[in-house]
Parts: C-alpha cells; structure tokens; sequence
DNA sequence: TCTGGGGTCCTAGGACCC
DNA sequence: TCTGGGGTCCTAGGACCC
C-alpha cells in the first residue's frame, strides 16, 4: 500500500492584533489602526488599510504626530484579549480538521490528508466563513504539499487576496510552479535577511531558483536546515505537522521599564516579579528548573547614554519550582550585576536546565524538593487562578511598581474580565 | 523621555575522558 | 625531531520565526 499523499494547510489571522482591537471596536471598520509593542514602544501590528501609513517596527513616539494627522489610531497591546480570541480560532479549526499545530498565536498548520472529496480550495473557503462567522476574524489559508509550500501559499493568499478570496491551494505542480517562480527567496519561510544575501551571491533569487539547487551543496554551504527547506519547495515533506506541544526548554520573561532605573531597588523589585511570572509558566507546564540567568541592560539605542549590559547564571541546590528559593537566588544575582551610575532600561529572567520531575535522579548529594514547597505552590497557583495573576505573591514584588510599564492606549479586557464587557446602551 | 518579547534549532569549539 | 585520536557533552553564539 502506498502511502497517501501529504496535504498541510497553513491557516494565519489577517492583521491579527489589529483584527482583535476592531471586533469589538466597529466603529473603527474603516479607520486604520495599529497596535504597539509593550511598552508603547513599537508597532507591531497594523490593519490591512494602516500599512501605507506605517512601517512595521516603527518607534511610536517618533511616528505619535504623523498617526495623529493621518487619523491612525494606536492601541496598547492587550495580551488576555488576544491570547483568549486565539483560543477561539484555534478551537473551531480542531473541530473542522483531523489533526492541527498551533505554531503561534495566530497561526496553525492543519493536517488535510484524507479530507474527502477533491475540491480542498472549498474547505479551505469553509475554514475561513466559519472562523470570521463565529469571531469577526479574518483568515487566509494556503494548501500545499509540505508545510514550507503551504507558507508560500498563505502568502500568495494575501497577496492576491481579491483574486483568491484568501486561499490558495498549491498542490497542483503547475500552480506550485507559478508561485515559487513568483516569489523571491527572501520571502521563503527560514530564509532570513542573512542567508537571503548569501543565497542571493549565489545567483538564488526566486524561490523556484531554490527549489532547484542542490540539496547537498546547500547543506555543505549552510545547513541541514536549508537543505531541507530546499526540499520541502520541490515537494518532498521534511517537516511533520508537531502535534502536542512538549515542553519549553527555555522559559524566559524579559520586559522594558517603563523609565529609566539608577538604584538597584527597583531593579531587584523587577527582577522578583520577572522571576515570578516565569515561575508561574514553569509550574504551568508541569516542570523544574535547576539554573536561572538573569541580565540586566542600559538602553542601546541613545548614543548620549553610558551603556552597560551584564548577565549572570545562577545554580540551584536542586530542580525547583518554588518561587521564593527562585526568587532569592534571581535577586541575589542582580547585587552582583548592578553597577552605580547607569540608566537601566530592561532586565531579563530565564529559565534554563528544564526537567519534568523524576527526569533527574536523587543520589546521596543531590536532593530534590521538599514535597511541603510543593504544596505551597500549589495553593499559591489556586488562588491566582480564582482572584487573579499577583493576588498572592512574594514580599519583593511590589503591586504598583514604579517601573511598570507604559500602557496608555489599551483597550478593554472584553473577554476575560466579567468587569469589562462590552456596554451596550438603548436609547 | 521614548526603539518588544518569547521562543527554536544548529554549529563550532572547548573541556574532558579513555 | 618528536607531543594521538576519537568520542561525548556542554556552552555560546548565530540565524530565524512570529
């Protein structure tokens, strides 16, 4: 028996950040907005109708005025907003496909092989009514033989989005073959600015120019995973659709202040509440750590402003999941890192050496955590999860730091917080 | 005043061992 | 004059992604 063809679909939220703000803001249907970075530092999404007015990217308090006079409007990112409409799409496409890869936020790989019936640029078609019927969103979807084709299709998707109504299916060689010609390489998924230049030497400009190259050179000159993305655009699958999601390797929480720190107390009080938040993702996923690194940096960008960037890594007597050891251990290391005279802008947490208990084993000099510890965090986990994030929390995090971060321009919780419903008024 | 945050995978090179 | 070689593990750093 051989084994049927593969058949991924790539299914992405249009504008997605920006698509979330106008659910439920429809007055803006026809005003352009855009979303920024923590911190109102950057944009990091526009509506389809913001981008000739905005580049992604763009530092928000260089561009305030020109958004001001070109009738943008900016948000603050909302996180539980977009995390909770995520959700929602991701849950309607599982119930419509026989296996689905949540790659991000907003966007997922489908399995279609043995869908029924021949005519997948119609389910594809009945993916996007059905996600933008029950939640405002607007999707694209593209088809293909592997997911790196299934990308490019997406792509062309959007594009040509008037022509496509949003999906395009590429299974067919000779559209394939239109659309890797179509395309340049730097367009390709895994092909970054670096390697689009050397690939670009190399006389590989389109995509199809790619798909042709030698596997083995490429992966003598690169890597194996260029020669596999090579693959994957001439057809042959070497990406598998990642079903269950295995645990983080790397847990990290890192933010920008939301003003510039000279003493080392605030910074401890940062570095405490980062090291809590990255505790509670720890526990979230069922794992322990047994290193922590912590860094803390002055901003990069003033060429007025002293820099000064330091990290350290900190080890822990054994694979712990217990915020107040983590957070001792993190806040100790900032005594060693901090240097009087710099303007600190940003600090970082990360968890590093992750196991799932029972993974390690306990000898005569290692011992692993008191099961009391255990019971502490759970308790702790309980009431955060019914009263809030930061309900219960150590002593070093503050509940109104001065350091938080700026968030002038968001927009409700209108999902997740029963006190921020949307308000309908009868006249 | 002001430029995000959170990940993955791969590779080269050093340390260490036999 | 001459100073092994092969394997493994770990780490840092590069490149990429959304």
């Amino acid at each position: 028996m051989t084994k049927p063809e593969s058949v991924f679909a790539l299914i992405d939220c249009n504008s997605f950040y920006a698509s979330c703000e106008r659910v439920f803001r429809p007055d803006l249907a026809k005003t352009p907005i855009v979303v920024l970075s923590n911190n109102d530092g950057c944009v990091i999404a526009r509506s389809y109708d913001a981008k000739p007015f905005v580049k992604m990217g763009a530092p928000y308090f260089q561009i305030k005025d020109q958004l001001r006079r070109d009738g943008v409007i900016a948000f603050s990112s909302n996180y539980a907003l977009y995390g909770d409409m995520s959700e929602r799409v991701m849950s309607i496409i599982e119930s419509m496909v026989p296996a689905l890869e949540v790659y991000s936020i907003d966007e997922a790989f489908a399995d279609l092989s043995g869908i029924p019936g021949d005519d997948l640029t119609a389910f594809g078609r009945q993916i996007r009514n059905t996600i933008y019927k029950r939640t405002g969103i607007p999707v694209g979807v593209g088809i293909a033989r592997t997911k790196t084709l299934a990308k490019l299709a997406n792509h062309m998707a959007k594009r040509l989005l008037a022509k496509t109504g949003g999906v395009v299916d590429i299974c067919d060689p000779f559209n394939r073959d239109w659309t890797l010609r179509n395309t340049e390489v730097g367009e390709v998924w895994g092909v970054g600015k670096r390697m689009k230049a050397h690939l670009d030497v190399m006389g590989i400009k389109t995509a199809m120019d790619l798909a042709k190259a030698d596997p083995w050179t490429l992966r003598q000159k690169f890597s194996v995973v260029m020669e596999k993305t090579a693959r994957e655009l001439s057809g042959t699958p070497c990406l598998e659709l990642g079903e269950a999601d295995p645990p983080k390797q790397e847990i990290c929480c890192s933010r920008m202040f939301g003003s510039r720190l000279t003493t080392i107390e605030p910074i401890r009080e940062a570095v405490a509440t980062y090291t809590q938040r990255a505790a509670e993702k720890l526990r979230a996923q069922n794992s322990l750590c047994k290193r922590i690194r912590v860094s803390i940096r002055t901003g990069m960008f003033n060429p007025e402003e002293a820099k000064y960037a330091n990290g350290a890594m900190v080890e822990l007597p054994y694979p712990t999941n217990d915020v107040r050891l983590m957070t001792k251990a993190a806040t100790e290391a900032v005594n060693c890192l901090f240097r009087a005279g710099f303007k600190y802008s940003k600090a970082e947490v990360l968890l590093m050496d992750l196991r799932q208990p029972g993974e390690f084993t306990d000898d005569l000099f290692t011992h692993s955590q008191p099961v009391e510890a255990e019971k502490v965090m759970n308790v702790l986990d309980d009431i955060n999860a019914k009263w809030g994030r930061g309900t219960l929390r150590a002593a070093s995090v503050p509940a109104a730091p001065e350091w938080a971060m700026r968030q002038d321009l968001m927009s409700q919780s209108f999902t997740t917080q029963i006190g921020q419903l949307w308000t309908v008024r009868c006249n």
